[in-house]
DNA sequence: TTATTATTTTAGGTTAGTCTAAAATAATTA
DNA sequence: TAATTATTTTAGACTAACCTAAAATAATAA
């Protein structure tokens, strides 16, 4: 039985993983808002358990042993957030801090008592697919709205599960499956006018680079 | 924000104290299975921190600060267990360990929604009171299965909550507001043979002194 | 290709919560 | 009430997970 401490890293060097292929101390540390000292330390112990492989001064990478972990973390993290969803009607932007703290105390049992409860979800309030038992996840193919043109129309299927962008989509009275369209697009900072409803928003780069999507018609 | 260590201690002291007045270090450190010398240095802690009285080399008592956080943990456990039960399904004896860990990691948030979903309930599955919100708590009158005589009937309000004697109880087909009768009692050792529905169990003086009840008809 | 800058690691330190062995105190028995 | 026994506390140590300051290494720019 592993600590939650060790069970954030892993699912923090998951997470980072999936762009880059080698993940970095820094990166690490910037993530888990942790000194990079004590990064470098608690990765040689993570190596020592054989969760990860490891190049000194050039980066870290998952086993399979870690990389399993990781994925029963993942898949507590997401069946929790469905659960505080319908269940108890938390609202999105509340969800993500209350799974963090409780994915790493629950048991199997409840694991699996709770997927049943759901009825065996897929996906995630955010729209992330919902690892399974034995640790297979489908590859979201990734379209940011950032990589969109004007004229697309597009429906959300995804948000980076960030609290504070969590509440400006949702004061923009969007969420997950809404559908929006690009008027315009500046090339110097990519910054976007979408026509969501009956409204017009400006949504900055750094916002349209976490709002995944589904091109529609 | 406490510790969970903070939190057990709390609660276990709460629990030990609705018998005795004043709660010795050695009863603590039996109960959480740590040894006397730490919990001596943590009872200084919890003095410092103002959560507990305390006279060296005598004992222990709860202040208005420790004891409102006791309640709220064990309001959230109760809680918990109703949770457990209802919508999991869990198995009674699995309802307690499981309980004892999310107790320490849940939001004001989650309580108050979970109290919600519950139906504001007013006793966990063992037959204990939920705190309130407040920190106000029903005071059970006990009467223990041990305290009674033969030819008395009876229905269990409440067990002791302990994976072992769950599990014991289960195995006699028996559970909360079942009834029964005491058809023998030992005056040498407290032992008795109780009825309930069409058999007859042999229950020794520590487990009656466990189920508490209340008479019948 | 050498010098500067950035990143990573090492060295040494802290805190919370635990431990065992030994000393201090209290309770019990003779 | 003195001696023995039991309980509690003190002393000293350990581990996990963090920290800051300084040294080592790698990357970048002159």
């Amino acid at each position: 039985m592993q600590t939650k401490s060790t069970e954030d890293y892993l699912k923090i060097i998951y997470g980072l993983g999936e762009d880059r292929d080698t993940v970095t101390t820094s990166a690490i540390a910037e993530e888990l808002r942790i000194s990079s000292p004590s990064v470098s330390d608690m990765i040689k112990k993570l190596y020592e358990s054989q969760y990860i492989s490891y190049t000194p001064y050039y980066g870290v990478r998952l086993t399979k042993k870690g990389e399993r972990i990781a994925l029963k973390i993942i898949r507590r993290h997401r069946l929790l957030e469905v659960f505080l969803m319908k269940f108890l009607n938390f609202p999105w932007e509340l969800v993500h801090d209350e799974a963090e703290r409780l994915e790493h105390v629950i048991s199997d049992e409840f694991e699996d008592r709770l997927d049943a409860l759901l009825g065996w979800p897929q996906y995630d309030p955010h729209g992330d697919p919902i690892p399974t038992k034995d640790g297979l996840v489908e590859k979201l193919e990734v379209l940011r709205l950032s990589d969109l043109e004007v004229g697309d129309r597009v429906s959300i299927t995804k948000v980076t599960d960030s609290r504070p962008l969590l509440e400006f989509i949702k004061r923009m009275g969007l969420g997950l499956n809404h559908t929006l369209a690009i008027k315009t697009k500046e090339s110097f900072d990519g910054s976007m006018v979408i026509r969501a409803g009956r409204k017009d928003h400006f949504v900055s780069r750094e916002v349209s680079q976490n709002i995944y999507v589904r091109k529609v018609n």
